[in-house]
DNA sequence: TTCGGTGCAAACTCTTTGCACGACG
DNA sequence: CGTCGTGCAAAGAGTTTGCACCGAA
């Protein structure tokens, strides 16, 4: 289901740090992979039970946590209350559209912004690892709503 | 100490929905605008009780919720577990350099990403009320120690 | 005088952690 | 075999909320 590379690159990871690839961390992999939006730990966890995977969410908590440290994944936070994910991939690095009122978010993608956030960073000698672009507002079906929810 | 204008814009927001600009609400909105920097709603506490100013923790998460609506603050997360707020100043968004090893945020400005953002949101129908571009990566000063933490 | 606001403490949500047992290499 | 990982349940942190009293217009 997920590619080798991705599942080398998870283990190469854990390997250099004394740590072991489970039969957990593969299902987390696997399920954190097969989906295309964004996820909280609990929509995931549940979708794995849904799915007949078990995994406890102390599991899962540890477990995204570390695939973000090891560049899998990517936390974002939408404001919502609790930590997105998304999968991490090279070079597809978009922007989310975050809208108020009905909490949706869209992506968008625009190259552009990788290289302004190269010069960003270049002014201050920071080095990158990822960056992340929201955009609050409407979205275009809640402007034709009554705005005085 | 802070200006008419900015307590203007609050009253005038607070009376289109009824409610009462009142001396913590005033308390609040000096004290948070007299910090240039990014402070959580306990650090904002902190710094109040100190300056002598008494406001329960309720009435500060309440009123800074409230003042981010009013589009007087901005709220980021840079997750840190909790959420930041900054003063919004009219044409002055600016990015931030998180540092995943030792937290700090450096701020950066770089007017050309507002253009770029208004594209993107125009691509959506998108209307925007403001945006946030984090920067996430290490800082000039950790890229020097041991990187073994 | 009338709502809305505040403070307190309890409740809540998301996330982390200590511990004993289970499993990978 | 030794170590690291897991599940459970309890703890934690940040934030929200119900309620009785207080205060602005």
């Amino acid at each position: 289901m997920i590619s080798e590379e991705l599942q080398n690159k998870y283990r190469k990871y854990l390997a250099k740090q004394g740590k072991l690839y489970t039969r957990e961390r593969e299902s987390i992999l696997q399920s954190a992979f097969a989906r295309e939006d964004h996820f909280s730990a609990d929509d995931l966890y549940f979708h794995m039970r849904q799915e007949g995977v078990d995994v406890s969410r102390a599991t899962l908590y540890r477990n995204l946590k570390q695939m973000a440290e090891a560049g899998l994944l990517i936390e974002a936070d939408f404001g919502h209350g609790h930590t997105h994910y998304e999968r991490a991939i090279e070079g597809a690095t978009h922007e989310h559209l975050v809208c108020k009122k009905c909490g949706g978010v869209t992506e968008v993608r625009m190259p552009e912004f990788g290289e302004m956030v190269r010069l960003a960073a270049a002014s201050q000698n920071f080095l990158i690892d990822h960056y992340q672009i929201q955009i609050m507002g409407l979205c275009s079906a809640c402007q034709k709503t009554d705005a005085t929810c």
